[in-house]
DNA sequence: TTATATCACATAAACGTTTAGGAAAAGTCA
DNA sequence: TGACTTTTCCTAAACGTTTATGTGATATAA
C-alpha cells in the first residue's frame, strides 16, 4: 500500500494535521517543519488519497465530458481535438477528465449523466452537440450541477456557453459560391434536433436569399455527420435530373463524403463540383483537393470553455458567460473554380 | 445536497447496513425489505457518493487512458475510435474512464501516471504507443499496478497486450507493391524509440529481400504519426534524384500527408505513385485516391483491452494474456495499378 | 508584573460508505 | 423442552483526508 498521511506523521512525530496544512501552503506552520515534512513526503512517496479527500472536501476536482457517440462508427476527428483541449486545460488546473461515449437522447445517456451528477463524480460537466430542447440543460440547471455548452440550446440564456456564428457562417460560404458562379447550391445538414442544424441551414436560406436564388427543397438533404451520411446524401443530389453545382457539408466528414460520391460519378471536385464543409479539421486541408471550409478553432474553444467551467464550479464571476468564437473562411481547391453558368442565366 | 444511505435508512427505520446490503444484492436481507429499500432509494434519488465508496472499497471503479499528445496538433483519428472503444467498454461494466494527454516521456507524463496511480484515482491503466524502453512498463510493474497495452515494449512477457503482428503486415504491403511492379519503394516511419516502428520497418526490410531488392537507406525517413511529418518526408522523398515510385507511410495519416505532396508535386497518386498506409481508420477510405492500408480493428481491440485489465483488476486469471490481432489489407485505388518497370529492370 | 495576542502545533470530529462481529427472533432437530 | 442453526437485521469500526476547536509556549503590550 502507498502511505497515508498517518505514516508521513508517525515518522516525523507530527501530528496529521501539520502535515495536511503543510503540504497544502497553509502558513500555520513553521517552515522549517513544512520543509521537514515536504521532504518526508517525497521521500516516502506520498500522495493523498484522492478519495478522501474528495469526501471530505466534497469536490472531485475533475470534470466530465460524454462524447456524442456510439459504437466504432463515430470518429469525427474534430473531437479528438476537443478533447485534447478539454484535457490540456484541465491538467493545468490540477483538475482531471473523466470521459464516457452514448448516443445522444438515449437511456444509457441519461443513466451516466445521472450517475456522474449525483454521485458527484464530476464538479461540472461540458456538453457538446447541443440540441434544440436539450434535456440536459433542464437537468442540469434543476440540480444546479455547473456545466459549460460547446453550442447552445433553446434556453441558452441561463447558462455559460462558446459557440460560433455559424449562421453567418454558411452565409458567407453561400457568398462565396455565387461569386464563384454556382446557383445550384445543395445543403446537406445534420438531424433536425440539434441547434447547430437549425443555425446552419438558416444561414444557407439567407445566403440563397441575399443571392436572389429561389430555395430547393430537391437540394437540401439530411446526413448524419459521418462521412458515410455525406457520401449517401450526395449519391442522392447527384442522381436528381437537375444536380446541384455546389454542395455544402454541415461538418467537414459530410463534405469528405460527398467528395468521394463526386469522384465515384466521375466527377472532378474543384472543376466539376464544388464541396464546402464545416469545422476546418487538420484533414480538411489533405482531402483531395483541398476543402474549402470554416474554421473553427476547437482546441482553444475547448480550452476556453473548460476555463469559464472551472470558474462556475469555484462560483467566480464569469464576465464572458456567452462567447461567440470567430470563424475563419478558408477558401481552398474544392470551391476555386469559376464556374460556366451556361444553364442558370 | 443529494441524499446519502443515512437519509434512506432514516426514511425507512432501517440501519444503514440494511440499506447497502439490499442496494448490493446481499442475500442476508429480507426480500421484503429489499423492495422497500429499492423503492425508496429511487424514490429519493439516491446514488452512492463514489468517494465514499472509493475509500471504503479503496477502489475506483475507473480505469484511465492517458493520450499520447501534445497541444493541438496531434488528432489522428485512431485515438477517437481508440476511446470509444475504451468507454464504451468500460461503461458496460460500470467503470469509468478517466482520460488525459501527455507529451510521451515528458515530465507531465511522469507526474500524471504517478498521480493516478500513487492516489489511487483509477484501479488500471490502458498504455497504447508503446515504447521500446517503456518507462511506463517498469514503473507499472514495480507498484505492482494493474495495466494491458496496445503493442509492446521489449520486456512485453510480464504484462498483458493485445498487438498486430505488424511486421508481417508491412511484409505483405511490399509484396503487394512488388507484385504491382514497384522496386523504389519508401517508407516514412515513426521516431525510433517506439515500437512499432521497429517491427514495423523491420517488416518493410524483410519484405524488399524477400523481393531480392537492396536496401536503399535514401528511400527511408522519418515521420511523426501526422499529416504534415508525412507531408515533409515525402517532399524530400520525392525530390530526390531518383525518386520512389511507391511509398508506406507507417500509418495511415502519414499516408495522407504523403498524397498531398505527390499532388502538389503534380503526380496523380494510383498513376504516377503508389501510397499505403497502416491503420485503416475511415477516413483512408475516403481520400482520394482511396488508401490501400493494413486495416486493425481498434474498436474491437481498445474494448478487448478493457476486458483483460478488468480480469488483471479482479485478479482473475487470464488465459489469453498476449494476443495478436489479425491485419486485413485493404487494397484501395492509391496502390491499383501496374507500374511499368521501364527503368528498374 | 499581568493580561493579551500570536505562533505552532495537536485533538477529534466529520465526510458517506462497507463490513466484521454480534444478536434477537424464528425455525429445526434431538 | 433445550440446543443448535438460520434468518434478518444492527452496532460500530474502519477508509484517509480536512478542519473547527483547543492548547501550551512565547512574544507583546499595558
Amino acid at each position: 500500500m502507498s502511505p497515508t498521511i498517518r505514516d508521513v506523521a508517525k515518522r516525523l512525530n507530527l501530528s496529521i494535521y501539520t502535515v495536511s496544512r503543510a503540504l497544502d501552503g497553509y502558513d500555520d506552520v513553521a517552515d522549517a517543519t513544512r520543509q521537514r515534512v515536504i521532504e518526508m513526503a517525497k521521500e516516502m512517496g506520498y500522495t493523498p488519497s484522492r478519495a478522501a479527500r474528495q469526501l471530505r472536501r466534497k469536490r472531485a476536482d475533475a470534470i466530465g465530458y460524454i462524447l456524442p457517440a456510439s459504437g466504432p462508427h463515430f470518429t469525427d476527428p474534430f473531437f479528438s481535438i476537443f478533447i485534447a483541449g478539454l484535457g490540456d486545460e484541465a491538467t493545468s488546473h490540477k483538475f482531471d477528465l473523466l470521459v464516457s461515449t452514448a448516443e445522444p437522447d438515449s437511456l444509457a445517456e441519461k443513466e451516466l449523466y445521472e450517475r456522474w451528477v449525483q454521485g458527484h463524480l464530476v464538479d461540472g460537466l461540458v456538453l457538446s452537440r447541443m440540441r434544440l430542447n436539450d434535456w440536459r440543460v433542464d437537468y442540469l440547471l434543476k440540480n444546479q450541477f455547473p456545466f459549460a455548452a460547446h453550442g447552445r440550446s433553446l434556453n441558452c440564456d441561463q447558462y455559460p456557453y462558446i459557440d460560433m456564428d455559424s449562421q453567418a457562417g454558411f452565409l458567407t460560404i453561400v457568398n462565396h459560391l455565387v461569386e464563384r458562379g454556382h446557383r445550384r447550391i445543395a445543403y446537406i445538414g445534420a438531424p433536425r434536433n440539434f441547434t447547430l442544424q437549425e443555425h446552419r441551414f438558416t444561414g444557407y436560406c439567407e445566403g440563397l436569399k441575399a443571392a436572389g436564388i429561389e430555395f430547393d427543397p430537391a437540394l437540401v438533404c439530411e446526413g448524419d455527420f459521418s462521412r458515410n451520411g455525406g457520401y449517401q446524401a450526395a449519391l442522392r443530389l447527384l442522381n436528381l435530373a437537375h444536380p446541384p453545382t455546389a454542395i455544402i457539408g454541415v461538418n467537414d466528414m459530410t463534405a469528405v463524403g460527398a467528395i468521394r460520391a463526386a469522384r465515384e460519378r466521375g466527377l472532378v471536385v474543384g472543376r466539376d463540383l464544388a464541396v464546402a464543409g464545416y469545422d476546418g479539421t487538420d484533414d480538411s486541408e489533405h482531402t483531395q483537393p483541398p476543402l474549402t471550409t470554416l474554421r473553427q478553432n476547437a482546441y482553444e474553444t475547448s480550452r476556453r470553455l473548460v476555463r469559464v467551467l472551472l470558474a462556475r464550479i469555484s462560483g467566480e464571476d464569469i464576465e464572458n458567460m456567452q462567447q461567440i468564437m470567430p470563424l475563419e473562411l478558408l477558401v481552398r481547391e474544392s470551391t476555386s473554380f469559376q464556374y460556366r453558368q451556361l444553364e442558370n442565366i
